[in-house]
RNA sequence: GCGGGAGUUGCCAAGCCUGGUCAAAGGCGCAGGGCUUAGGACCCUGUCUUUUAGGAGUUCGUGGGUUCAAAUCCCACCUCCCGCACCA
């Protein structure tokens, strides 16, 4: 990567972050200020944070930047989550010697070797990605009051969640169940992706169970289309297999002995009692449940006994297996002549899908030219028909009390209702099969016993949640949106584990509180680190009675003092801090986390605070892409963000992150825009020095001008930056306003001026201030090379001044742009070389004619034909009978023009436009070296050698260029 | 299927919330010019069609509608992308 030959922004980042370190910019302490309390999801510190991490972050500190500058007491902290599985697999792998992720931490890391050796404990990878991590937002210049660190995993935390987890309990919020697990037989635990050989995620799917009966036996079948049993005409067993007869329960089961084992760890009880062939099975008679019928058992190859039961139910007009299966065996009905009722086997059809017959599996096997059971594109059959009849499918009147329902809703209600009457049972299966553990055994799905969940199906809870989300601030509001259907669609999470770094249960000791459910108020605990930390409060004697008292204002002080071992005044500051801090303000946090940690964060709060301590605004934004491409590890384009800063700077790349999208939007990261960026500011820098502070001198109309331009930019960007619309704020800042200045320069040197520096100087420095929440180093260093004394970070964020907008100014400088815009045009279509220009303004009675109708069209007529009869009624504007044309030129002139000028065109009143385009002249001069000649149309010494002077309009003089 | 996002002039991409300054920013590419021994880099100019007077015409996924005025608002449709879990 190219290196950086003019400027040494790794020293000028180091001088200003000294200088804030100095001036203990970012420690915020409760003062009679207003607060502003900023948050942003923690890092988990597996690995070193890339460009990607840094736009959540970046975006809260221009938020507290800001909010800092607009006079608020802004605590923005940051703490490191150190709860949760990954890391411990990494661990494990280091431990095993694992190549590919060693390597990974030394190249892509570059993490030393001495480190690497120490990260077979998992607490070591979190210290290390933690200081690295922190090291970077150093880096990158967040004002981050780092006082208030903490880890997820220390002892004050953790009486800290054991407190939160006892209060959601006291609520009834936490119950009791059982949860399905990826599960080493061998290791007697649970396994995750990280736990796996390949890393492979042990994912499984729930079966429903039917269990189908004779006189003796259950013959139960797994399927995941419960709703199709009202469709069965038959059941498939695979006739080379060798079933068992086992004792499940209280019941004998005819299953797979594969299917035995998996039963066992599903909290069945097994005892094998005997076997059976599939062969012998054949020809069976057995009834379906639910159903009073009989029907026979049949022989199908493609049934395999390690999937599901080794029994198959048949429904052949909805499962193109069965149905080509049955076709199969009537083609050789003469080899089945024990099989007499093979011939009378029909489909029954039970739904009805849009784009299908009656059986839907016929059409498919038709379509994809398939003639036997064993082809595999039956898969594909399966698969597709499947979709089709979930999100679309309508059961049939064939189906009873479901008739009419939707596949989606009957799915769920058959299988309750076949559940609940005793004839169903659950069975889970791994997606992919063999998983093995890293031990080498194979995985199996285990049902575990007594599992903790929070409740978050509490029809209440969600109720509440879901007005809250109505009232909160959330940015951007399609986001509003998403969260309700979160809040509906969420249900009981598991959040207690076996193993991993974290806080255990505290009324159950075995587990450890998951990591996604010890995050969701850890907010609060910011101001609990700063004691901390200071070694002023310690959690050995730590109870709920002190959280009690901190957070709900709950008990008495002294005794919580003499609990707590902590002084009564102690107390009292800690509860005061915490009570000045709370509510958060703002939320800021990545798109991914909306699903999960954010809905958990609003559902905690408000289970848990009461309403005045709920939080006010949630800021959602976009991930990053790198060139137009997603981040990942294995296309290689992660940078990692201390390394960006090397190269580019902290000041590019937070605005590069920022520029490139809105907040939903994806920003895209690229080399090129980082470069442009940093010329820009580059320039900029360059340009302060040029400006000093001087005394007022008597304004000029483009002093007037460029100022009222100031002020709307200022009005502009602040609007933009309340609503976190940081990449609108900063084009108006960086690039808009720019245009504006080239047109003062422009002015100001066709003028041979010396005296604008001053104004200029002013201009700049409101534009530093107003740039130093997104780029803050270089903007203290361009603050102080304008001269200005103290940090721009510690100044006031600029306000529009009302008085100094200047609307004649404004009309004036529009004008003679527009007008010289013209005269280019001109002298582009005709190719002249022109030697002289001369320009007529319009007559008295046009201008007043032009203020009669823009009143006309304000108070809201247009009417063209009424208009000119107005105007020819009254003396003044009688003349427009000379000239019909122009009302409705002059009309479509004010329509064109934006609401804004139309308003202050009507308040700055008559325009003396000689006046103003006198200023033409030195412009004129400097662009083409001639001479320019104004007169008003109604002079009568006028030169006119080609009558146009007739033409001109107001706002629209007309031109002569010979 | 549900929820969310997107479709803009050769390409990337702003504009849409808050209708008019929109033939529509910026960048890339392309063309011409400058600089240079040359190339690169850099700078200037041009880049929908048409036009020797500041103009006109046609365009912002498709089709309707609202409005004096629509890339922008409303309705319908088409196409593409993301998420749908116990993992941070």
């Amino acid at each position: 990567m190219e290196s950086d030959k003019t400027m040494d922004w790794i020293s000028i980042e180091e001088k200003w972050r000294q200088k804030w370190h100095a001036e203990k910019q970012f420690e915020s302490d409760p003062d009679a200020r207003k607060k502003f309390f900023v948050t942003v999801a923690y890092p988990y510190p597996n690995s070193p944070q890339h460009i990607g991490h840094g736009r959540t972050y970046t975006l809260a500190d221009v938020h507290a930047r800001f909010m800092r500058m607009s006079g608020y007491n802004v605590l923005f902290p940051m703490g490191f989550h150190y709860t949760g599985t990954p890391i411990l697999g990494m661990a494990r792998r280091v431990q095993e010697n694992d190549k590919n992720l060693i390597d990974a931490f030394r190249t892509l890391y570059k993490v030393p070797d001495e480190k690497i050796r120490e990260f077979s404990e998992p607490v070591k990878i979190a210290d290390y990605f933690h200081q690295e991590i922190k090291a970077g937002m150093i880096e990158m210049g967040y004002s981050i009051d780092w006082r208030r660190e903490f880890t997820t995993i220390d002892p004050f935390y953790n009486k800290f969640i054991e407190w939160q987890f006892k209060k959601l309990k006291e609520n009834g919020l936490v119950i009791q169940g059982t949860h399905p697990v990826g599960w080493c037989p061998k290791d007697q635990n649970p396994v995750s992706q990280h736990d796996t050989l390949g890393d492979v995620e042990p994912s499984f799917t729930e079966y429903t169970v039917i269990k189908f009966r004779d006189d003796k036996y259950v013959l139960p079948i797994a399927t995941l289309r419960p709703e199709t049993i009202f469709g069965v005409t038959n059941l498939w067993v695979n006739p080379d297999v060798n079933y068992e007869i086992t004792k499940v329960d209280n019941e004998e089961w005819v299953i797979s002995s594969e299917c035995a084992t998996k039963l066992g760890f599903l909290n069945k009880k097994i005892t094998k009692i005997g076997n059976i062939t599939g062969a012998e099975l054949v020809g069976r008679k057995i009834k379906i449940p639910e159903r009073n019928k009989d029907i026979f058992i049949l022989p199908a190859t493609f049934v395999e006994s390690d999937n599901g039961t080794g029994l198959v139910m048949s429904v052949p007009a909805h499962a193109p297996f069965d149905y080509q299966a049955l076709e199969d065996l009537k083609k050789n009905m003469d080899k089945y002549t024990n099989l007499p009722f093979l011939s009378e086997i029909k489909p029954i059809s039970i739904i009805e899908t849009e784009g299908y017959s009656d059986i839907p599996a016929r059409d498919l096997i038709q379509k994809l030219g398939i003639d036997n059971q064993n082809n595999p594109k039956l898969e594909e059959a399966t698969k597709e028909l499947y979709a089709k009849e979930f999100y679309s499918g309508k059961l049939k009147q064939n189906t009873g009390r479901f008739a009419q329902k939707t596949v989606t809703d009957a799915k769920e209600e058959v299988k309750k209702w076949i559940l609940g009457n005793g004839n169903a049972d659950i069975l889970y299966e791994l997606n992919e099969s063999p998983v093995r553990c890293r031990c080498g055994a194979e995985c199996v799905v285990k049902l575990l016993d007594n599992q903790w969940f929070l409740n978050y199906s509490n029809p209440e809870w969600k109720e509440k949640v879901h007005s809250w989300i109505n009232e909160m601030k959330i940015l951007p509001e399609e986001i509003r949106n998403e969260f309700n259907h979160v809040v509906d669609w969420l249900k009981e999470r598991a959040c207690a584990r076996q193993h991993g770094l974290g806080t255990k249960l505290p009324w159950d000791k075995n587990w450890i509180i998951e990591s996604l459910s010890d995050s969701v108020i850890y907010m609060a605990y910011y101001i609990i680190a700063k004691y901390v930390n200071a070694n002023q409060i310690n959690s050995e004697h730590i109870s709920d009675s002190f959280f009690d008292y901190i957070f709900l204002d709950k008990g008495k002080s002294e005794q919580v003092s003499s609990d707590s071992k902590i002084v009564s005044e102690r107390l009292e500051s800690i509860k005061k801090e915490f009570q000045y801090y709370y509510p958060v303000n703002a939320r800021h946090s990545g798109r991914d986390l909306v699903p999960n940690h954010l809905t958990f964060f609003i559902f905690n709060h408000l289970a848990i605070f009461p309403k005045k301590y709920w939080p006010e605004e949630i800021v959602v934004n976009g991930s990053v892409l790198m060139d137009g491409k997603k981040m990942s590890k294995s296309m290689g384009n992660i940078i990692p963000l201390r390394d960006a800063i090397k190269t580019h700077g902290a000041d590019s790349i937070r605005l590069a992150i920022l520029i490139s999208a809105e907040l939903l939007q994806d920003a895209d990261f690229n080399q090129e825009a980082v470069r442009g960026i940093k010329s820009k500011l580059e320039y900029m820098l360059d340009e302060c020095t040029k400006y000093k502070t001087a005394n007022e001198t008597t304004l000029t109309q483009e002093d007037r001008w460029i100022q009222s331009r100031l002020q709307q930019l200022i009005s502009k960007a602040t609007y933009s930056i309340q609503k976190m619309r940081l990449r609108e704020a900063l084009h108006y800042i960086l690039y808009e306003f720019d245009s504006d200045l080239q047109w003062y320069l422009k002015r100001v040197e066709a003028k041979n001026r010396t005296d604008h520096l001053g104004i200029l100087h002013g201009v700049f420095s409101a534009r530093v201030a107003m740039m130093s929440p997104f780029a803050p180093y270089i903007s203290e260093e361009m603050w102080s090379r304008l001269g200005n004394s103290g940090l721009v970070s510690k100044s006031s964020w600029p306000t529009p001044n009302e008085t100094k907008i200047d609307l004649l100014a404004i009309q004036s400088e529009t004008l003679l742009r527009s007008t010289l815009e013209d005269i280019k045009n001109i002298i582009k279509v005709t190719k002249m070389n022109p030697k002289k220009i001369t320009i007529y303004t319009s007559a008295p009675w046009k201008v007043k004619a032009y203020k009669k109708i823009l009143e006309k069209i304000t108070s809201g007529g247009v009417n063209i034909g009424s208009l000119i009869k107005l105007l020819i009624s009254d003396k003044e504007t009688e003349e427009i009978k000379k000239d019909p044309d122009f009302v409705k030129k002059t009309v479509n002139d004010i329509l064109s023009d934006p609401q804004d000028d139309r308003d202050s065109k009507n308040k700055v009143s008559l325009v003396d436009e000689i006046k103003m385009l006198s200023e033409l002249e030195s412009l004129i001069k400097n662009e083409y070296e001639i001479k320019v000649q104004i007169f008003s149309e109604s002079d009568q010494n006028k030169y006119d050698p080609k009558n146009k002077s007739r033409t001109a309009r107001p706002y629209k003089p007309a031109i002569l260029i010979e």
